[in-house]
RNA sequence: GGCCCUGUAGCGCAGUUGGUUAGCGCGUCGCCCUGUCACGGCGAAGGUCGCCGGUUCAAGUCCGGUCAGGGUCGCCA
Protein backbone atom coordinates (compact mmCIF):
# COMPACT_ATOMS: atom_id res chain seq x y z
CA UNK A 1 0.00 0.00 0.00
CA UNK A 2 1.03 3.87 -0.85
CA UNK A 3 2.24 5.35 2.29
CA UNK A 4 0.49 9.06 2.61
CA UNK A 5 0.98 11.83 5.14
CA UNK A 6 -2.26 12.70 6.90
CA UNK A 7 -3.61 16.30 6.81
CA UNK A 8 -4.04 16.76 10.66
CA UNK A 9 -0.10 15.72 11.16
CA UNK A 10 1.32 18.28 8.66
CA UNK A 11 1.12 21.05 11.31
CA UNK A 12 3.70 19.05 13.39
CA UNK A 13 6.14 18.01 10.74
CA UNK A 14 9.16 20.06 9.64
CA UNK A 15 9.48 21.47 5.90
CA UNK A 16 10.15 18.97 3.67
CA UNK A 17 8.92 16.28 0.93
CA UNK A 18 5.37 14.83 1.39
CA UNK A 19 3.02 12.73 0.07
CA UNK A 20 -1.15 12.79 0.23
CA UNK A 21 -3.99 11.38 -0.93
CA UNK A 22 -7.33 13.02 -0.81
CA UNK A 23 -9.93 14.84 -3.13
CA UNK A 24 -10.41 18.25 -4.41
CA UNK A 25 -12.60 20.42 -2.55
CA UNK A 26 -11.83 23.48 -4.25
CA UNK A 27 -9.71 24.87 -7.47
CA UNK A 28 -8.39 28.33 -7.21
CA UNK A 29 -7.23 28.33 -10.95
CA UNK A 30 -5.73 31.67 -11.89
CA UNK A 31 -3.18 32.46 -14.50
CA UNK A 32 -0.12 32.37 -12.93
CA UNK A 33 -0.84 30.76 -9.99
CA UNK A 34 -3.08 28.04 -8.77
CA UNK A 35 -4.39 26.78 -5.66
CA UNK A 36 -5.92 23.51 -4.31
CA UNK A 37 -7.56 22.86 -0.99
CA UNK A 38 -7.19 19.08 -0.79
CA UNK A 39 -9.61 17.61 1.41
CA UNK A 40 -8.71 14.24 3.27
CA UNK A 41 -10.50 12.22 5.95
CA UNK A 42 -8.55 14.29 8.39
CA UNK A 43 -8.52 18.00 7.39
CA UNK A 44 -7.90 20.32 4.64
CA UNK A 45 -4.57 21.67 3.02
CA UNK A 46 -3.86 24.45 0.32
CA UNK A 47 -1.59 23.01 -2.04
CA UNK A 48 0.31 25.77 -4.01
CA UNK A 49 1.61 25.65 -7.75
CA UNK A 50 2.56 28.84 -9.37
CA UNK A 51 3.10 28.28 -13.18
CA UNK A 52 6.69 28.32 -13.87
CA UNK A 53 6.25 29.34 -17.70
CA UNK A 54 3.59 29.76 -20.24
CA UNK A 55 3.14 26.01 -21.74
CA UNK A 56 3.44 23.84 -18.55
CA UNK A 57 1.80 20.30 -18.04
CA UNK A 58 1.43 20.34 -14.52
CA UNK A 59 -0.86 23.39 -14.80
CA UNK A 60 -2.96 21.98 -17.16
CA UNK A 61 -3.35 18.93 -15.58
CA UNK A 62 -4.22 21.14 -12.59
CA UNK A 63 -6.75 22.91 -14.48
CA UNK A 64 -8.45 19.75 -15.22
CA UNK A 65 -9.69 19.17 -11.83
CA UNK A 66 -12.85 19.21 -10.75
CA UNK A 67 -14.05 19.53 -7.53
CA UNK A 68 -14.33 15.91 -5.34
CA UNK A 69 -11.84 14.27 -7.73
CA UNK A 70 -9.46 12.28 -6.04
CA UNK A 71 -5.83 12.64 -6.56
CA UNK A 72 -2.30 12.03 -5.16
CA UNK A 73 -0.13 14.95 -4.75
CA UNK A 74 3.70 15.02 -4.53
CA UNK A 75 4.63 18.04 -3.02
CA UNK A 76 7.32 20.06 -0.38
CA UNK A 77 5.13 21.05 3.21
CA UNK A 78 6.25 24.81 3.62
CA UNK A 79 4.58 26.74 6.68
CA UNK A 80 4.01 29.90 5.73
CA UNK A 81 2.32 32.73 7.81
CA UNK A 82 0.58 34.20 4.84
CA UNK A 83 -1.93 31.02 4.38
CA UNK A 84 -4.74 31.84 6.61
CA UNK A 85 -6.08 27.78 6.19
CA UNK A 86 -3.77 26.10 9.04
CA UNK A 87 -0.14 28.81 7.92
CA UNK A 88 1.20 25.90 6.03
CA UNK A 89 0.91 24.59 2.72
CA UNK A 90 2.07 22.09 -0.54
CA UNK A 91 4.10 23.27 -2.93
CA UNK A 92 2.83 21.09 -5.88
CA UNK A 93 5.71 18.69 -7.47
CA UNK A 94 3.43 16.31 -9.07
CA UNK A 95 -0.28 15.65 -9.40
CA UNK A 96 -1.59 12.21 -9.90
CA UNK A 97 -5.54 12.11 -11.18
CA UNK A 98 -6.79 8.91 -9.71
CA UNK A 99 -10.11 9.86 -10.92
CA UNK A 100 -11.93 12.90 -12.17
CA UNK A 101 -15.30 14.13 -10.09
CA UNK A 102 -18.76 15.30 -12.16
CA UNK A 103 -18.18 18.89 -11.83
CA UNK A 104 -21.78 19.65 -10.73
CA UNK A 105 -22.88 17.54 -7.15
CA UNK A 106 -26.61 17.08 -6.41
CA UNK A 107 -26.13 18.26 -2.80
CA UNK A 108 -24.32 21.34 -0.91
CA UNK A 109 -23.56 22.13 2.45
CA UNK A 110 -27.20 23.76 2.96
CA UNK A 111 -29.06 20.88 1.19
CA UNK A 112 -32.06 19.27 3.36
CA UNK A 113 -31.66 16.09 4.99
CA UNK A 114 -33.71 14.12 2.78
CA UNK A 115 -31.60 14.98 -0.06
CA UNK A 116 -28.71 14.27 1.28
CA UNK A 117 -29.33 11.20 2.60
CA UNK A 118 -30.04 9.90 -0.88
CA UNK A 119 -26.10 11.11 -1.74
CA UNK A 120 -24.89 10.38 1.70
CA UNK A 121 -21.35 8.98 0.72
CA UNK A 122 -20.84 13.15 -0.52
CA UNK A 123 -22.55 14.44 2.25
CA UNK A 124 -20.02 12.42 4.72
CA UNK A 125 -17.30 13.78 3.01
CA UNK A 126 -17.80 16.92 4.99
CA UNK A 127 -15.85 17.31 8.29
CA UNK A 128 -18.86 17.31 10.47
CA UNK A 129 -20.13 13.93 9.28
CA UNK A 130 -16.64 12.37 9.49
CA UNK A 131 -16.19 13.84 13.14
CA UNK A 132 -20.11 12.12 13.87
CA UNK A 133 -18.87 8.61 13.03
CA UNK A 134 -15.02 9.10 15.26
CA UNK A 135 -17.61 10.15 18.05
CA UNK A 136 -19.75 7.14 17.49
CA UNK A 137 -16.69 4.88 17.54
CA UNK A 138 -15.49 6.35 21.10
CA UNK A 139 -18.46 5.85 22.80
CA UNK A 140 -19.05 2.51 21.39
CA UNK A 141 -15.16 1.76 22.61
CA UNK A 142 -15.30 3.37 26.21
CA UNK A 143 -18.67 1.48 26.56
CA UNK A 144 -16.35 -2.04 25.57
CA UNK A 145 -13.80 -0.89 28.25
CA UNK A 146 -16.35 -0.61 30.87
CA UNK A 147 -17.97 -3.55 30.28
CA UNK A 148 -14.88 -5.67 29.81
CA UNK A 149 -13.29 -3.71 33.19
CA UNK A 150 -16.17 -5.03 35.06
CA UNK A 151 -16.55 -8.30 34.08
CA UNK A 152 -18.83 -8.27 31.01
CA UNK A 153 -19.12 -11.01 28.24
CA UNK A 154 -20.63 -9.78 24.84
CA UNK A 155 -23.14 -12.19 23.19
CA UNK A 156 -24.87 -12.02 19.58
CA UNK A 157 -28.09 -12.47 19.50
CA UNK A 158 -30.17 -13.86 16.51
CA UNK A 159 -31.88 -11.52 14.30
CA UNK A 160 -34.01 -14.15 12.85
CA UNK A 161 -36.86 -15.08 15.33
CA UNK A 162 -40.18 -17.87 15.30
CA UNK A 163 -42.34 -15.95 16.96
CA UNK A 164 -42.78 -12.41 18.72
CA UNK A 165 -40.05 -11.25 21.57
CA UNK A 166 -42.33 -8.69 23.18
CA UNK A 167 -45.88 -7.96 21.44
CA UNK A 168 -47.15 -8.87 17.97
CA UNK A 169 -47.24 -5.25 17.19
CA UNK A 170 -44.12 -3.53 14.98
CA UNK A 171 -42.66 -7.14 14.15
CA UNK A 172 -41.44 -7.59 10.14
CA UNK A 173 -42.34 -10.99 8.56
CA UNK A 174 -40.34 -12.47 6.18
CA UNK A 175 -40.53 -15.65 3.79
CA UNK A 176 -38.31 -18.61 5.64
CA UNK A 177 -38.11 -21.61 3.73
CA UNK A 178 -41.42 -23.23 3.77
CA UNK A 179 -42.52 -21.20 7.05
CA UNK A 180 -42.40 -17.58 7.97
CA UNK A 181 -39.76 -16.03 10.67
CA UNK A 182 -39.96 -12.48 11.85
CA UNK A 183 -37.16 -10.09 12.56
CA UNK A 184 -35.90 -9.27 16.28
CA UNK A 185 -37.56 -6.19 17.73
CA UNK A 186 -34.90 -6.54 20.87
CA UNK A 187 -32.91 -8.60 22.05
CA UNK A 188 -34.85 -8.84 25.29
CA UNK A 189 -35.55 -12.77 25.67
CA UNK A 190 -32.24 -13.61 24.66
CA UNK A 191 -29.82 -11.44 26.86
CA UNK A 192 -32.17 -12.62 29.97
CA UNK A 193 -31.71 -16.65 28.65
CA UNK A 194 -27.75 -15.75 28.88
CA UNK A 195 -28.43 -14.87 32.82
CA UNK A 196 -30.11 -18.38 33.12
CA UNK A 197 -27.18 -19.26 31.48
CA UNK A 198 -25.26 -18.29 33.83
CA UNK A 199 -23.12 -15.83 32.49
CA UNK A 200 -23.49 -13.01 34.96
CA UNK A 201 -23.13 -9.97 33.10
CA UNK A 202 -23.62 -9.59 29.62
CA UNK A 203 -23.77 -6.71 26.56
CA UNK A 204 -24.49 -6.41 22.86
CA UNK A 205 -24.45 -3.88 20.30
CA UNK A 206 -26.84 -5.15 17.48
CA UNK A 207 -29.22 -4.05 14.97
CA UNK A 208 -33.09 -4.39 15.65
CA UNK A 209 -36.08 -4.24 13.58
CA UNK A 210 -39.60 -2.23 14.13
CA UNK A 211 -42.11 -2.20 11.80
CA UNK A 212 -43.88 1.02 13.29
CA UNK A 213 -44.74 3.53 11.01
CA UNK A 214 -43.33 6.29 13.01
CA UNK A 215 -42.77 9.91 11.47
CA UNK A 216 -40.06 11.23 14.07
CA UNK A 217 -36.78 13.08 14.11
CA UNK A 218 -35.87 10.15 17.08
CA UNK A 219 -37.28 7.38 15.50
CA UNK A 220 -36.18 4.83 12.73
CA UNK A 221 -37.05 1.20 11.30
CA UNK A 222 -33.59 -0.17 12.02
CA UNK A 223 -31.59 0.90 14.36
CA UNK A 224 -28.91 -0.10 16.91
CA UNK A 225 -29.74 -1.13 19.94
CA UNK A 226 -26.94 -0.90 23.06
CA UNK A 227 -28.23 -3.86 25.47
CA UNK A 228 -26.78 -5.18 29.34
CA UNK A 229 -27.98 -7.54 31.27
CA UNK A 230 -26.95 -8.37 34.91
CA UNK A 231 -27.03 -10.93 37.21
CA UNK A 232 -27.57 -10.85 41.38
CA UNK A 233 -29.44 -7.63 40.98
CA UNK A 234 -31.24 -5.89 44.25
CA UNK A 235 -33.74 -3.45 42.27
CA UNK A 236 -33.65 -1.61 38.92
CA UNK A 237 -31.39 0.54 40.93
CA UNK A 238 -28.29 -1.49 40.73
CA UNK A 239 -28.97 -1.05 36.73
CA UNK A 240 -29.18 2.63 36.75
CA UNK A 241 -26.02 2.26 38.78
CA UNK A 242 -24.67 0.78 35.95
CA UNK A 243 -26.21 2.81 33.51
CA UNK A 244 -24.78 6.34 35.19
CA UNK A 245 -21.37 4.92 35.20
CA UNK A 246 -21.58 4.03 31.47
CA UNK A 247 -22.75 7.47 30.21
CA UNK A 248 -20.16 8.90 32.39
CA UNK A 249 -17.26 6.72 30.65
CA UNK A 250 -18.31 7.51 27.18
CA UNK A 251 -19.09 11.35 27.68
CA UNK A 252 -15.68 11.53 29.07
CA UNK A 253 -14.06 10.04 26.25
CA UNK A 254 -15.99 12.01 23.80
CA UNK A 255 -14.47 15.13 25.84
CA UNK A 256 -11.25 14.23 26.22
CA UNK A 257 -10.83 13.26 22.49
CA UNK A 258 -13.14 14.59 20.15
CA UNK A 259 -13.90 18.14 23.03
CA UNK A 260 -11.86 20.78 20.73
CA UNK A 261 -13.45 19.78 17.39
CA UNK A 262 -17.02 19.40 18.47
CA UNK A 263 -16.64 22.72 19.71
CA UNK A 264 -15.01 24.10 16.50
CA UNK A 265 -17.62 22.16 14.35
CA UNK A 266 -21.11 21.91 16.17
CA UNK A 267 -20.16 25.03 19.00
CA UNK A 268 -21.14 22.19 21.12
CA UNK A 269 -19.90 21.73 24.77
CA UNK A 270 -19.37 18.23 25.86
CA UNK A 271 -20.79 18.42 29.36
CA UNK A 272 -19.43 15.26 31.77
CA UNK A 273 -22.48 14.76 34.35
CA UNK A 274 -22.05 14.44 37.57
CA UNK A 275 -23.42 11.50 39.40
CA UNK A 276 -25.79 10.57 40.54
CA UNK A 277 -27.73 10.93 38.23
CA UNK A 278 -31.20 12.64 39.06
CA UNK A 279 -34.35 10.18 40.01
CA UNK A 280 -37.72 11.07 39.87
CA UNK A 281 -40.75 8.21 40.75
CA UNK A 282 -42.88 8.36 37.34
CA UNK A 283 -45.98 10.01 39.65
CA UNK A 284 -44.40 12.53 41.10
CA UNK A 285 -42.68 13.61 37.93
CA UNK A 286 -46.40 13.61 36.47
CA UNK A 287 -48.00 16.22 39.16
CA UNK A 288 -44.05 18.32 38.41
CA UNK A 289 -45.24 18.65 35.28
CA UNK A 290 -48.45 19.17 35.70
CA UNK A 291 -47.17 21.87 38.13
CA UNK A 292 -45.42 23.57 35.54
CA UNK A 293 -48.41 23.96 32.79
CA UNK A 294 -48.61 20.23 31.38
CA UNK A 295 -51.36 18.11 32.01
CA UNK A 296 -50.33 14.42 30.92
CA UNK A 297 -52.99 12.80 29.27
CA UNK A 298 -52.20 9.19 29.10
CA UNK A 299 -52.65 6.91 31.59
CA UNK A 300 -49.82 7.29 34.04
CA UNK A 301 -47.07 7.46 31.46
CA UNK A 302 -45.59 10.96 30.05
CA UNK A 303 -45.72 11.75 26.90
CA UNK A 304 -43.19 13.71 24.84
CA UNK A 305 -44.00 17.18 26.14
CA UNK A 306 -43.68 15.77 29.23
CA UNK A 307 -40.59 14.66 28.98
CA UNK A 308 -38.88 18.31 27.76
CA UNK A 309 -41.03 19.72 30.80
CA UNK A 310 -39.28 17.34 33.23
CA UNK A 311 -35.99 17.61 31.87
CA UNK A 312 -36.49 21.97 31.88
CA UNK A 313 -37.30 20.95 35.51
CA UNK A 314 -33.95 18.87 36.10
CA UNK A 315 -31.78 21.19 34.97
CA UNK A 316 -33.24 24.24 36.83
CA UNK A 317 -33.35 22.29 39.98
CA UNK A 318 -30.11 19.76 39.72
CA UNK A 319 -28.89 21.68 36.46
CA UNK A 320 -28.19 18.24 35.27
CA UNK A 321 -29.09 16.81 31.62
CA UNK A 322 -30.19 13.27 32.68
CA UNK A 323 -33.10 12.38 35.01
CA UNK A 324 -34.13 8.62 35.69
CA UNK A 325 -37.59 8.39 35.86
CA UNK A 326 -38.53 5.19 38.13
CA UNK A 327 -41.39 3.02 39.05
CA UNK A 328 -43.80 3.19 36.28
CA UNK A 329 -47.28 1.80 36.39
CA UNK A 330 -47.45 -1.96 35.61
CA UNK A 331 -50.00 -0.86 33.16
CA UNK A 332 -47.67 0.97 30.92
CA UNK A 333 -44.83 -1.99 31.19
CA UNK A 334 -44.36 -5.29 29.72
CA UNK A 335 -44.85 -8.58 31.63
CA UNK A 336 -41.48 -8.98 32.16
CA UNK A 337 -41.08 -6.11 34.55
CA UNK A 338 -40.95 -7.01 37.99
CA UNK A 339 -43.38 -5.45 40.47
CA UNK A 340 -43.01 -3.87 43.35
CA UNK A 341 -43.00 -6.00 46.49
CA UNK A 342 -46.47 -4.70 48.35
CA UNK A 343 -47.61 -2.99 45.51
CA UNK A 344 -48.15 -4.42 42.04
CA UNK A 345 -49.37 -1.35 40.04
CA UNK A 346 -45.93 -0.27 40.29
CA UNK A 347 -42.97 -1.69 38.73
CA UNK A 348 -39.24 -1.84 39.43
CA UNK A 349 -38.52 -0.61 36.19
CA UNK A 350 -36.95 3.38 34.92
CA UNK A 351 -36.17 5.56 31.95
CA UNK A 352 -33.43 7.35 31.14
CA UNK A 353 -34.23 11.07 29.70
CA UNK A 354 -31.18 12.71 28.49
CA UNK A 355 -31.98 16.50 27.86
CA UNK A 356 -35.96 15.82 27.26
CA UNK A 357 -36.08 12.72 25.12
CA UNK A 358 -35.99 9.22 25.93
CA UNK A 359 -32.44 7.14 25.30
CA UNK A 360 -33.31 4.13 27.67
CA UNK A 361 -36.01 1.73 29.52
CA UNK A 362 -34.78 -0.26 32.01
CA UNK A 363 -36.04 -2.84 34.49
CA UNK A 364 -35.53 -5.41 36.93
CA UNK A 365 -36.70 -8.35 35.49
CA UNK A 366 -39.39 -11.30 37.24
CA UNK A 367 -37.48 -13.94 37.59
CA UNK A 368 -40.16 -16.41 39.49
CA UNK A 369 -41.97 -18.28 36.72
CA UNK A 370 -45.43 -18.62 38.56
CA UNK A 371 -45.24 -15.00 38.75
CA UNK A 372 -44.22 -14.39 35.26
CA UNK A 373 -47.03 -16.32 33.73
CA UNK A 374 -50.00 -15.01 36.36
CA UNK A 375 -48.46 -11.25 34.78
CA UNK A 376 -48.60 -12.82 31.10
CA UNK A 377 -51.60 -13.70 31.23
CA UNK A 378 -52.88 -10.64 33.33
CA UNK A 379 -51.63 -8.68 30.08
CA UNK A 380 -53.60 -10.96 27.76
CA UNK A 381 -50.72 -13.17 26.58
CA UNK A 382 -51.38 -16.68 26.20
CA UNK A 383 -47.83 -18.50 28.41
CA UNK A 384 -48.48 -20.85 25.63
CA UNK A 385 -47.03 -18.37 22.52
CA UNK A 386 -44.37 -17.85 25.01
CA UNK A 387 -43.17 -21.24 25.85
CA UNK A 388 -39.63 -21.52 24.73
CA UNK A 389 -38.97 -17.74 26.95
CA UNK A 390 -40.71 -19.28 30.12
CA UNK A 391 -39.07 -22.34 29.92
CA UNK A 392 -35.87 -20.29 30.19
CA UNK A 393 -37.19 -20.20 34.36
CA UNK A 394 -38.20 -23.63 34.64
CA UNK A 395 -34.49 -24.65 36.05
CA UNK A 396 -33.09 -21.79 38.19
CA UNK A 397 -33.08 -18.35 37.43
CA UNK A 398 -31.00 -15.88 39.74
CA UNK A 399 -32.21 -12.10 40.25
CA UNK A 400 -31.39 -10.25 37.31
CA UNK A 401 -32.13 -6.72 35.01
CA UNK A 402 -31.02 -4.74 32.45
CA UNK A 403 -31.67 -2.06 29.69
CA UNK A 404 -31.67 -0.84 26.08
CA UNK A 405 -30.63 2.11 25.05
CA UNK A 406 -30.78 3.45 21.30
CA UNK A 407 -27.49 4.22 20.30
CA UNK A 408 -28.44 6.88 17.62
CA UNK A 409 -30.30 8.89 20.34
CA UNK A 410 -27.10 9.26 22.17
CA UNK A 411 -25.26 10.64 19.63
CA UNK A 412 -27.69 13.13 18.15
CA UNK A 413 -28.26 13.96 22.13
CA UNK A 414 -24.26 14.39 22.59
CA UNK A 415 -23.96 16.55 19.29
CA UNK A 416 -27.30 18.85 19.54
CA UNK A 417 -28.21 17.14 16.74
CA UNK A 418 -32.21 17.96 15.69
CA UNK A 419 -32.54 14.08 14.29
CA UNK A 420 -31.18 10.64 14.34
CA UNK A 421 -30.39 10.66 10.34
CA UNK A 422 -28.31 13.11 11.02
CA UNK A 423 -26.07 10.62 13.19
CA UNK A 424 -26.40 7.76 11.36
CA UNK A 425 -24.40 5.97 8.84
CA UNK A 426 -27.68 5.45 6.61
CA UNK A 427 -31.05 6.09 7.75
CA UNK A 428 -34.50 3.07 7.61
CA UNK A 429 -37.37 4.49 7.87
CA UNK A 430 -41.34 3.99 6.34
CA UNK A 431 -40.39 5.77 3.46
CA UNK A 432 -36.63 5.20 3.30
CA UNK A 433 -34.78 2.02 1.90
CA UNK A 434 -32.27 3.52 -0.47
CA UNK A 435 -29.33 3.93 -0.41
C1' G B 1 -52.19 6.31 10.86
C1' G B 2 -54.27 11.78 12.62
C1' C B 3 -53.23 17.09 12.22
C1' C B 4 -50.18 21.15 10.16
C1' C B 5 -46.61 22.80 6.47
C1' U B 6 -43.71 22.48 1.81
C1' G B 7 -42.91 20.85 -3.56
C1' U B 8 -40.47 26.57 -9.00
C1' A B 9 -32.89 25.45 -12.65
C1' G B 10 -27.79 20.88 -9.76
C1' C B 11 -28.58 23.28 -4.43
C1' G B 12 -31.15 27.21 -1.39
C1' C B 13 -35.15 30.41 -2.33
C1' A B 14 -38.56 34.81 -4.47
C1' G B 15 -42.66 35.09 -7.70
C1' U B 16 -47.88 40.83 -6.01
C1' U B 17 -55.03 40.83 -7.57
C1' G B 18 -54.76 34.97 -12.27
C1' G B 19 -52.14 38.65 -17.37
C1' U B 20 -46.36 39.56 -22.30
C1' U B 21 -40.33 36.17 -22.64
C1' A B 22 -40.83 32.76 -14.69
C1' G B 23 -36.50 35.77 -11.39
C1' C B 24 -32.38 36.04 -7.33
C1' G B 25 -28.13 33.79 -4.69
C1' C B 26 -24.79 29.66 -4.70
C1' G B 27 -22.90 26.06 -7.93
C1' U B 28 -21.54 24.72 -13.13
C1' C B 29 -19.27 26.21 -18.02
C1' G B 30 -16.19 29.93 -21.04
C1' C B 31 -12.77 34.15 -21.12
C1' C B 32 -9.63 37.44 -18.03
C1' C B 33 -6.62 37.68 -13.49
C1' U B 34 1.03 36.76 -9.93
C1' G B 35 -0.35 34.66 -3.37
C1' U B 36 -5.68 33.36 -3.61
C1' C B 37 -7.75 31.81 0.92
C1' A B 38 -16.11 32.80 0.98
C1' C B 39 -10.54 35.06 -4.35
C1' G B 40 -12.10 38.75 -7.88
C1' G B 41 -13.98 40.72 -12.96
C1' C B 42 -16.87 39.87 -17.56
C1' G B 43 -20.05 36.57 -20.03
C1' A B 44 -23.05 31.99 -20.81
C1' A B 45 -25.81 27.68 -20.27
C1' G B 46 -29.39 25.61 -17.24
C1' G B 47 -37.02 25.18 -16.10
C1' U B 48 -42.70 19.86 -18.51
C1' C B 49 -43.24 25.51 -11.96
C1' G B 50 -43.99 17.32 -8.41
C1' C B 51 -48.03 14.68 -11.29
C1' C B 52 -53.32 14.25 -13.16
C1' G B 53 -57.74 16.69 -13.88
C1' G B 54 -60.97 21.10 -13.41
C1' U B 55 -62.45 26.57 -13.51
C1' U B 56 -61.04 30.65 -16.88
C1' C B 57 -60.08 34.33 -22.86
C1' A B 58 -55.71 33.32 -19.78
C1' A B 59 -53.06 29.14 -14.19
C1' G B 60 -46.44 28.79 -11.11
C1' U B 61 -50.74 31.52 -8.87
C1' C B 62 -57.62 29.41 -7.87
C1' C B 63 -60.30 24.35 -6.99
C1' G B 64 -60.27 18.77 -6.59
C1' G B 65 -57.38 14.48 -6.56
C1' U B 66 -52.69 12.15 -6.27
C1' C B 67 -47.44 11.44 -5.22
C1' A B 68 -43.14 12.95 -2.52
C1' G B 69 -40.85 15.35 1.64
C1' G B 70 -40.73 17.95 6.49
C1' G B 71 -42.75 19.00 11.51
C1' U B 72 -45.81 17.21 15.34
C1' C B 73 -48.95 13.63 17.89
C1' G B 74 -49.88 8.48 18.80
C1' C B 75 -45.71 4.70 19.92
C1' C B 76 -41.11 3.92 21.39
C1' A B 77 -35.07 3.29 22.01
Amino acid sequence: MRERHLVKDLAEMQDGPVVLGGWVEKLRDQKRIQFIILRDETGDVQVTYPRPQDEDKLADSVSTLTNGSFVWIKGRLVHDERVKLGGLEIQLDDLEIVTLADPETPIADDTSIDKRLDWRFLDMRRPEMNLVFKVQTTIEAAWRKFWLENGFTEIHSPKLMASASESNAELFKLEYFETVAYLAQSPQFYKQMAMMAGLGRIFEIGPVFRADPSFTSRHATEFTSVDMEISWIDSHEDVMNFQEQLMVAAIQAVKDNHGEEIKRLFEVDVVVPTRPFPRIPLAEAVDIVKARGHEVVRGGDMDPEGERQIAAHVAETFNHEFVFLTDYPSTVRPFYHMRHEGNPELTKSYDLIWRGTEITTGAQREHRIDILIEQAKQKGLDPEGLKTYIDFFRYGAPTHGGFGMGLLRVIMLMLHQPSIREVGFLFRGPNRLEP
